[in-house]
DNA sequence: TTGAAAGCGCTACCAT
DNA sequence: ATGGTAGCGCTTTCAA
């Protein structure tokens, strides 16, 4: 690997004087910036960012730990999240927690490893304060902001971003009010998210404001994720006889598995059953029917991040989910 | 931050066995180790990762360049990736392209500028071979090993994993043919993606071999993606009047946006057009029709991946896909 | 404007 | 079994 003393004996001068050259701040004679630039091209040289960052204390990245990259509200902030950086120069190292507590830490653990500029946790999961403080603690004593998005973490200090999720079961409610439903059915992780919390609260306070009332049975908390878990869970509503005439799906995912589980058992959405979803992902345009939900919005997510991560004012951001009508309900 | 010298000075033990010690190599008295262990504790000393990785000249991190996040098939290849090199002791990279070749050199160059374990590389985009050339040559010299997933590089010397799409396309043709279709679409990205023009050719020597005849009109080499490059394709199509009772769409993303369009339209799959998309993403067996498609395996590929990294050996490995019957066809 | 040199944190070599 | 020390590649003082 050609170094910059490399570059420096070539062009007859001094290591400081290519680093002032490349770094281009201080001021250098046209000459021996040509000279300089020109052994760069010979020698192809190619600075080292670890070097760069051993001298610096931290490496320009930053790390992006995501409960599931497979889901499409994640994978769709990691990619306004990587342009985002991108523009500042940073790089992002990502990490899918696969919803492990162990694989968080691990990773918590590894940012501060790597001196990284920054952490960001996307992650409705359900975690453990008393583990997370000391390690969290520690990221923020060596100067390595964390943002949170998705939760809020106020007693770690740290800031988060998160959409107002229990406005967003509000409205969901109204909506299916207005579409004259009754038997409203909540479908989502409860007790192990947070988001899926916020989004029962509202639904429990929409009913309420809509003078219905709550059923144990229409409350679904499985444990499950995505499109299966969508469709296991509802399917098994169905089956045991319980009726309804409207699901509210803490994401679009959800949704559309239990979409998939009202049709294979053979009735209508919307005529026999409306759905709701969260997240406003492209697929909800393209299934049939095409789907309502409650949107979300990860390009003004990502521009967010990246104004707070840097900025040592610990805050709460909140963004309004809007209701996007389709035709499932 | 605390570091090496401080633990070894808390300790009472030189630099080079507290190094020792934590290196787990080589042996030390049982004494000592608790003497530097409690020191460790004492002071929450973490391991800099940077220093290591500057000594190394390395670091434990590979990058993952993928052309869209946001496609199930590379969000699923990411997660699967994840998890097999963190059991490697490996980090991931992400980079998001974003179909862009001055992306792609870019970040080539990062990957080579932060001395990484290796790249892998996971886009089925055309790119200019000239370009490529000297970046990857510059990469493979400081041995840092280069991987394609979803197309050959052979002429850049390095290996690759990818589909065996050509026979796909025969499969997914003759598949048509027993359904009795005969005016078979294909619906992909040509031009711009190898993939693309792999699957384009089984398409039409799955023609051939069925003995249809090729209609220029019947092949959709549209450049957009996803879903919506699916729909607003597939819905032109339409309203050109061109007809067709089936459609070969290049991924899963694209068949749901033609199935969809193909609704708005007013007719019905699979009973007008029957579809098949490539990829087996689990979203194709929660809408309605279920998808039939050509699978593929993020989780082999993955493994692969990380067999064929750090072999020396250059080859190319092809994955059968296999054609998964579901609704509409 | 340029050069010399220290030092970021670590591992591995050479002594002891 | 342990200690001393060089050196990975870089930036940034301090001097000239």
């Amino acid at each position: 690997m050609v170094s910059i003393v490399d570059v420096a004996r070539h062009a007859g001068v001094s290591q400081a004087t290519v680093s002032r050259v490349l770094g281009q701040k201080v001021f250098v004679t046209e000459e021996t910036r040509t000279k300089v630039m020109s052994a760069v091209a010979e020698l192809g040289y190619q600075p080292s960012s670890l070097g760069k960052a051993l001298r610096a204390g931290y490496l320009d990245s930053i790390a992006f730990l995501v409960s599931d990259i497979e889901q499409g509200w994640y994978s769709a902030l990691a990619k306004q999240m990587q342009g985002a950086l991108q523009a500042q120069g940073l790089d992002m190292l990502l990490f899918d927690l696969g919803h492990s507590e162990a694989r968080l830490t691990q990773m918590l653990q590894r940012a501060s490893s790597l001196r990284l500029r920054g952490v960001v946790l996307a992650t409705s999961d359900l975690f453990d304060l008393n583990v997370l403080q000391p390690i969290v603690s520690n990221l923020l004593a060596s100067n390595i902001p964390v943002l949170s998005i998705g939760q809020r973490f106020d007693q770690l200090g740290i800031s988060s971003i998160l959409h107002d999720d229990v406005d967003a079961g509000v409205q969901a409610v109204a909506h299916f009010m207005s579409r004259k439903r009754r038997r409203i059915a909540y479908l989502n992780r409860i007790s192990l998210s947070v988001a899926g919390r916020q989004r029962y609260e509202g639904y429990v306070a929409g009913l309420e404001r809509a003078g219905l009332c709550f059923d144990e049975a229409l409350v679904w908390g499985s444990p499950l994720y995505r499109f299966e878990g969508g469709y296991t869970t509802t399917l098994e509503a169905l089956g045991n006889g319980v009726r309804f005439d409207a699901i509210l799906a803490g994401t679009d995912e959800l949704a559309i598995g239990a979409i998939s589980a009202i049709h294979d058992f053979g009735l209508k959405v919307p005529h026999d059953v409306a759905v709701v979803g969260f997240g406003g992902l492209e697929i909800g345009r393209y299934v049939t029917p095409k789907l309502t939900t409650l949107s979300g919005n990860p390009a003004a997510v990502a521009e967010q991040i990246t104004r707070m991560l840097f900025s040592s004012a610990v805050s709460s951001a909140s963004i309004r989910r809007e209701l996007v009508v389709r035709g499932t309900t």
